[in-house]
DNA sequence: TACGAAATAT
DNA sequence: CATATTTCGT
């Protein structure tokens, strides 16, 4: 009979149809960037600045208490109806391109494999990651409840275990020894001035890397 | 089922 | 050769 429920493998994350969808997504392109946030290791108001205009203590806002928020702001959207009579236009301003990318989202080129392409950890997705490994702790700092807190769409547990574990050793092995020049995205030299790619990206797709000259030679 | 170490692939 | 994926034992 028909052949159509072949690639039905790929219509996951990259190809977005629903209403809701569309709109989580919109969303989430209008979200700033990682480089535009302030850590949430770091308090939004400086201690004095806090102090002298007798602002109360930040309550205790932790990546669970984020994540939980997202997900309300997301089942929101998605349960609300466009509700918008009149504007049919685009809330805000999007620069953005057809292809769902916003500042997180986890891309894959749909070409026709049965293998999934070469994730690209680009320093914005190492930080998000580091970001919450931190913050989870070593000892809470599992797979799943990473790929859960980091929240990027097409992410697997795969990948972040892959990620995870190379990120240990760096860790065990950075123990008494400097930095060493061999490191990539794991030394301490996370985003230079230079534009690098906002998302995954796979091979095929041209990605940029901030190098450091490389002249060294040592080894 | 999920985690993690090792093997395998790019 | 570095880094990501897959396999496999727990």
């Amino acid at each position: 009979m028909g052949e159509e429920a072949v690639d039905d493998y790929e219509l996951h994350m990259v190809c977005y149809g629903s209403d809701e969808d569309e709109r989580v997504m919109e969303w989430e392109s209008g979200l700033p960037g990682a480089d535009e946030l302030t850590p949430l290791s770091q308090p939004l108001v400086p201690p004095g600045l806090a102090a002298a205009f007798r602002i109360p203590p930040e309550p205790g806002r932790t990546l669970l208490d984020l994540h939980r928020a997202s997900e309300a702001t997301v089942a929101r959207l998605r349960r609300a109806p466009p509700s918008s009579p009149g504007t049919s236009s685009s809330p805000h301003g999007h620069q953005e391109a057809r292809g769902g990318e916003g500042a997180d989202s986890a891309a894959a080129t749909t070409t026709n494999s049965n293998r999934r392409p070469r994730l690209v950890w680009t320093p914005q997705l190492h930080k998000r990651f580091v970001d919450v490994v931190a913050h989870l702790g070593i000892k809470k700092a599992v797979p799943k409840t990473i790929i859960e807190l980091m929240n990027v769409e097409g992410l697997t547990r795969e990948n972040v275990a892959s990620h995870l574990q190379k990120y240990r050793l760096y860790v065990k092995r950075m123990r008494g020894q400097g930095p060493s020049p061999s490191d990539h995205i794991f030394a301490p030299t996370p985003v230079h001035g230079v534009a690098v790619g906002m998302v995954p990206m796979v091979s095929g797709q041209a990605y940029h890397y901030l190098y450091n000259g490389g002249g060294g030679g040592d080894r």
